[in-house]
DNA sequence: ACGTTACCCTA
DNA sequence: GTAGGGTAACGTA
């Protein structure tokens, strides 16, 4: 059948009732599978059929509803409802999250609405839009659905290209529209047990209807009505008009979003390569590489000769801003050599200057000197666009360059527009906001150990990569500048929070921290040698030797020798063996003991004790971290190679290892943190008054909460009391559910559902803020810092993801604000220091807070002063306060 | 050789 | 219940 054109309006607004489309591509698909036997039939199915809704109508906002899981107002009134439906099929059911996932990563919102049926959600949406005037499209396997048709409204099947509107349906059925119900109500339902009357099929249904117009009028006739078929009509009126009753899809659901949240996102292409490989949709993946444009490199020059290089220079001289970016052989820079330069000054051309290609039979290449002795001055003084700036910075620092005139940088800009839609390094960025395909360095260096450093690559290789890196930084800038524009919030924090922090972290990172490598040592043999004997204990009470780190030994062990209680299971369904589970067995065994002191020993020893020595730089005798700047969805850093913000605190053993962390000689660790930082913030987004003058009058938040919830008037606090308090604030932080705070505190879910409406009943702005915030958040689709920096949140209207991403939408305020504040206070007190005649500087950042080396002189003025500069970075409701310290190591200065 | 899972360290 | 990163084991290439 020919697409008819009026399906194609940009107007419409599309409603894919998934649940059908499940279903129908369920069945009508061979049963294919991936070569290590997941089913993914209907999973190929749905994306297809949606990939075709995408094509037809590019420019519609487009909604998928699927059933959620649950009775229904129908299962109410009738007990029968879909009671023949066999369960969904084992081979089914594995596939539905890969479904949802595909969808979102092609940009269309999912809808779930909990206890209504899919059907009805459309019904609600298609009315709304008829309401408003706006032209809608079904799509849909389902004939129930045909009773919505009307002049607005049509349904399109999109596996099988049938359209029916008003005269589609008449033709198909025999009966307008508006008769459908009826018509329904008549013949029954089998799939969905719906009655109907006793013989009475499409025929007679279609007969009676010409002749009556309506179930009711058949009803009053039925009398004039002969034969069997009249009487099995009489015995079933009281059926019948409950049949009507279920068929009737519901057009006044009450849902918390309407059409205007309809919408169709950017193609997630990462995540959905990453969907497509794992499924083996082989032809899929290569349509969409396929439909991404490769870089054309007609516009890229490799500069060899020194009247190149002048030219150039000239030309970039008056340059208001560079695309900049260098080339390395290592990712590591305290060992990075430079091999070469990239510089685009606008989207017409690029260059690659190459330094260090040192191949057999390398070309030559202009000498390291010159090339930087005559582009210091223009990388220094021109602002420099960049991707992940940050390295380059490190990296040049080693040749005497300073990068501190940052006009942007592309990873950064991605990562405030919108920190969790794509991934933001620039392949990614290319196929997301450009949509094309760029060459990426596993495309010329290979992969694995065989991979080639830059310095290898030949240079016809290296320079259209090189220069496609400036060429596409600068592409992304000029594609994000304007959209960032739009939102002059997130314009702010990027400019005044995220590219300030840039030579502030890259300084961190390149003084990197101290560590005591003989004491590491001595601490990890102590450590070996307990687990030595932990492990031959272990082996006796097991009766044999087994490798205590398996969780598949302990498995068997566990539960199919020694036969013990399953206490829970892994996401993969198998018996978990975890620290609570072994907490619980260790009560009536030995071996659980042993191992719970095994566990927490050999992660001492394997993660810290063992590694950190490893990643001291041999250039600078310290260990240099990297801080991700645009990793997390809140805006909070993150810390790796090694991770800085995950030494132990808790236990003694795991304390030992701060110790390790030491100022140089004549030098101090002055250790500052923010006290109770996210629940000032609670208390400022929330203007709870019982927060706000807790905090004003400087108390211990965790006792005053216990006293407000838990003691009677004029009672001292429990040390228990004050323990169910400091776990409800930390719920509080974390988007508090009866579930959660019964599992911390261990006591049943209705008595923590009773703590946490005591708590709310004491802090009833809490309570409010609480509630503004997912109304917001569904509203609006994302959260906000106080500073305005945003999460958005997709799973915020699909019942699936619903409870946890409004947990995000509640948190992410928080943390995300307690990250802008540290971050501003960062900024704040590297421009101090610079400023001033203290020799100090920041090494390290634990969310909460920071930590300095300070040379001994100066340790009291700087310690003042930071602390002050932490508690003015932001003005709140409430005082920020600070904890610090200073020694000569970090276990003591904390 | 590489990716995933289970576990565990931090704020 | 929020947000991260690292390690060993394990299964598949």
């Amino acid at each position: 059948m020919a697409k008819p054109e009026s399906t194609a309006d940009t107007d419409s607004v599309i409603l894919i009732d998934g649940s059908s489309y499940v279903y129908r591509a369920y069945h009508a698909l061979p049963p294919l599978t991936t070569s290590s036997g997941h089913p993914t039939g209907a999973v190929r199915g749905v994306t297809t059929m949606v990939m075709r809704i995408l094509e037809d109508h590019p420019n519609s906002p487009i909604g998928m509803i699927f059933d959620a899981k649950g009775d229904t107002f129908r299962h109410e009134m009738y007990e029968e409802y879909k009671a023949n439906r066999p369960p969904m099929p084992d081979d089914l059911r594995p596939q539905i999250q890969p479904i949802y996932d595909i969808v979102e990563a092609l940009g269309i919102k999912i809808f779930v609405v909990d206890n209504v049926e899919a059907d009805d959600v459309i019904g609600t949406l298609a009315k709304e839009a008829e309401e408003k005037g706006i032209p809608t499209v079904i799509s849909t396997g389902d004939k129930d659905l045909a009773q919505l048709v009307t002049k607005n409204i049509k349904l399109v099947n999109t596996m099988t290209n049938e359209v029916l509107d008003q005269k589609g349906v008449e033709k198909k059925f025999g009966v307008l529209p508006n008769q459908i119900i009826d018509y329904l109500a008549l013949v029954g339902d089998t799939s969905d047990n719906i009655p109907g009357v006793n013989k009475v099929g499409p025929k007679t249904a279609v007969n009676w209807l010409s002749k009556y117009g309506t179930v009711e009028s058949i009803i009053e006739k039925s009398d004039e009505i002969s034969g069997k078929v009249g009487e099995y009509l009489r015995e079933g009126i009281e059926q019948l008009k409950l049949s009507q009753q279920l068929t009737t899809i519901k057009k006044d659901v009450a849902l918390d979003f309407g059409i205007e949240d309809l919408a169709v996102n950017d193609i997630n292409q990462d995540k959905l390569h990453k969907l497509f490989s794992e499924f083996e949709f082989k032809t899929l993946l290569k349509n969409t590489e396929a439909k991404k444009t490769p870089v054309t490199k007609e516009n890229y020059r490799c500069v060899l000769t020194e009247k190149e290089l002048n030219d150039l220079v000239k030309e970039l001289k008056t340059a208001e801003f560079l695309a900049f970016d260098t080339e390395t052989d290592s990712l590591d820079f305290t060992q990075a050599n430079l091999v070469g330069l990239s510089l685009a000054a606008n989207e017409e051309k690029s260059y690659y200057i190459p330094v260090g290609h040192d191949y057999d039979g390398a070309p030559k290449q202009l000498d390291l000197e010159v090339v930087l002795k005559k582009l210091k001055p223009i990388i220094e003084s021109t602002p420099l666009i960049g991707q992940h700036l940050k390295f380059d910075r490190n990296v040049l620092s080693n040749y005497d360059i300073t990068i501190n005139e940052i006009e942007n940088d592309t990873m950064l800009m991605s990562y405030v527009f919108d920190p969790t839609a794509t991934r933001h390094n620039l392949d990614a960025m290319a196929g997301h906001y450009l949509n094309v395909k760029t060459t990426t360095f596993e495309d010329v260096a290979g992969k694995g150990v065989k991979q080639l450093t830059f310095n290898q690559i030949p240079l016809e290789k290296a320079s259209d990569y090189a220069a496609e890196d400036a060429d596409i930084t600068f592409r992304c800038y000029a594609h994000l500048k304007p959209k960032l524009a739009k939102t002059p919030s997130l314009e702010k924090v990027l400019s005044e929070i995220e590219i300030p922090l840039v030579p502030v972290l890259s300084d961190m990172e390149q003084a990197g921290a101290l560590v005591d490598k003989d004491s590491l040592k001595i601490q990890s043999n102590n450590l070996g040698q307990r687990i030595s004997g932990l492990e031959e204990q272990a082996y006796r009470e097991a009766g044999k030797e087994f490798n205590l780190a398996s969780t598949k030994d302990l498995r068997a062990i566990f539960f199919d020798e020694m036969e013990l209680p399953v206490v829970k299971k892994t996401p993969g369904g198998q018996p978990s063996t975890d620290e609570s589970v072994l907490q619980e067995l260790a009560n009536q065994y030995e071996l659980p003991k042993i191992l719970l002191e095994h566990r927490t020993l050999a992660k001492l020893k394997s993660t810290y004790t063992d590694s950190l020595p490893q990643q001291i730089s041999a250039k600078t005798g310290r260990v240099h971290t990297s801080f991700h700047q645009a990793v997390t969805s809140t805006g909070r850093l993150s810390s790796a190679d090694p991770n800085l913000q995950n030494i132990p605190i808790k236990t003694d053993e795991g304390r030992l290892i701060r110790t390790a962390f030491v100022a140089p000689k004549g030098y101090q660790l002055l250790a500052v943190d923010y006290s109770q930082i996210e629940l000032r913030i609670m208390a400022h987004l929330s203007e709870d008054n019982g927060l706000i003058s807790a905090f004003e009058n400087g108390e211990d938040i965790h006792s005053v909460t216990a006293a407000e919830v838990f003691a009677e008037p004029g009672e001292e606090v429990t040390a228990e009391q004050r323990r169910g308090a400091k776990a409800i604030n930390f719920g509080l932080i974390y988007g508090m559910s009866a579930f959660g705070l019964s599992k911390a505190l261990n006591i049943s879910r209705p008595v923590a559902a009773d703590y946490i409406d005591s708590y709310f009943h004491k802090y009833p702005g809490v309570k409010l803020y609480m509630e503004r915030t997912k109304e917001l958040a569904k509203e609006k689709g994302f959260v906000e810092t106080f500073f305005g920096r945003r999460l958005y949140l997709p799973g915020i209207h699909s019942g699936r993801s619903r409870m946890a991403a409004e947990r995000a939408a509640i948190n992410a305020p928080m943390q995300g604000t307690a990250a802008d504040i540290m971050k501003i206070a960062m900024i704040d007190i590297h421009k101090w220091l610079a400023s001033s005649r203290f020799d100090a500087r920041m090494i390290m950042q634990v969310h909460d807070e920071v930590i300095l080396e300070v040379k001994d002189q100066d340790t009291a003025e700087v310690e003042k002063k930071v602390s002050q500069i932490m508690q003015d970075a932001a003005k709140l409701r409430v005082p920020l306060e600070v904890e610090s310290g200073i020694a000569k190591n970090w276990g003591e200065a904390h």
